[in-house]
DNA sequence: TCGTCACTGATTGTCGACAATAATTGCCTT
DNA sequence: AAGGCAATTATTGTCGACAATCAGTGACGA
């Protein structure tokens, strides 16, 4: 509901709704990587014709959501392990440039909404019945943020508008590790208090770190799903 | 010649096409920043219908090359200096890090290949009538192939699919200091050096440096330009 | 003379239909 | 029965036409 894209111009177009949709649509995993995307199933479905259907289908592929093959159609994608771990160690350069930069920018009051985020994210991993959706949520908000404020337009866009997509897409592909969420939160207080004190070089180190163990726990789940029998081959693992 | 687009597959999509004539001419200046893109024109020019022209415009906007706003249209990107400067900022990042990568995994082919393209490069230099055009496009190239070399194909998209095209659309922008192109060159070779040597730290640091030098460049000669009279604001600088 | 408003022209957004290509089914051969 | 081949079906690629919206023009009134 904080950030509803349908919204954000009065009259959007057709193209750009349909869009917004089927983003939401893999992102939610309602399609799953690899299946085909048919044109004509997907224009009844959401009442548009397929002209801007295929429009929205392009913008998806430049986003990097799905592949599409000449005379063959799109497919969702299906990232390997080695790719996302790929997205992982560009985070780690991207996010912690946006951490250094954020720190020499960040207003008080932009401050104090990164607080109220991580409290309200604390209170998302207290009660852990089912509420790791938010989390999850809640985590990239604010790295999400933090992107935004770095002030540079460009690092701003590739981390937002490409690569959080997809990561939302594998957000329960990997099982995380005991009190991990906890952790994680306190990194993120760790990173905020640098963030706050103007500490840039302090505020990127954090950030690498902390992106660096979610990359390292991501392969080692992923290594143990290889030695498992129930895994065939690279996709397809989690439960 | 040496990358043509629309020879990598044998039945490429009229949209695909077009998509690549559109991006060459915005890259040449046969678009100029700021111009719209009417549908009308382009379809007549290209000879297709407005279809596949559109889907190539969404293309075109993920890219950054074009903005479009709905009802209205879509214009050439016209980057101001300081999203140019932005952009050199994510590079130093993003291609310190594929140098890096790259040291570990080049092959001796390859390194030779890249040896052979810093040799050309250097004859470009040489005789300096009127070849500044292949002398930026080998420059580029040279980072081009880093990029891809890194090994790590979401690093190599963002660089090579979203970055470089907006660069070479900015290639005449800013005039070049005196000898700075074999400067430039001395430095493309040190980096070089690095790589063969498998020394990643080194070749990162030499990349960064290398990149934050022409980025300095830009920004001293936006200034000129600013405190010059013609220069009105932000775009629109160079002669 | 200037500002406002309706009107005209052009451009964008959308649709349904046709042609070209790929995928599938069933049949035939070995 | 298994594999390959051909006809059929479904899907993609392309087009021209219509509706909705925007931009520019000129007239009208203050």
């Amino acid at each position: 509901m904080a950030t509803n894209p349908t919204l954000q111009t009065p009259n959007p177009t057709l193209a750009e709704q349909v869009l917004h949709a089927i983003q939401a649509a893999i992102v939610n995993g309602d399609l799953a990587p690899g299946s085909k995307l048919k044109e004509p199933d997907l224009a009844r479905a959401y009442g548009t014709s397929r002209g801007p259907l295929r429009e929205a289908i392009r913008q998806l592929e430049a986003r990097g959501l799905v592949q599409l093959t000449p005379h063959s159609g799109a497919r969702v994608t299906n990232l390997s392990v080695t790719q996302l771990l790929d997205i992982y160690e560009l985070r780690e350069a991207l996010e912690g440039m946006a951490c250094r930069l954020a720190a020499a920018r960040l207003t008080d009051p932009e401050i104090g909404e990164l607080r109220r985020l991580l409290e309200q994210h604390g209170a998302a991993v207290e009660d852990q019945n089912g509420r790791e959706y938010f989390r999850q949520e809640g985590d990239l908000d604010f790295h999400y943020r933090i992107a935004r404020a770095s002030g540079n337009e460009v690092i701003a866009r590739v981390l937002c508008e490409d690569l959080y997509h997809l990561m939302r897409m594998y957000r329960y592909k990997f099982s995380l590790v005991p009190d991990r969420p906890v952790a994680a939160l306190k990194e993120h207080w760790r990173i905020m208090d640098a963030l706050a004190e103007g500490d840039g070089e302090l505020a990127e180190l954090l950030m690498r770190r902390h992106i660096r163990t979610v990359r390292q726990n991501i392969q080692r789940s992923a290594d143990e799903l290889a030695g498992d029998s129930t895994a065939s081959n690279n996709h397809e693992g989690a439960a």
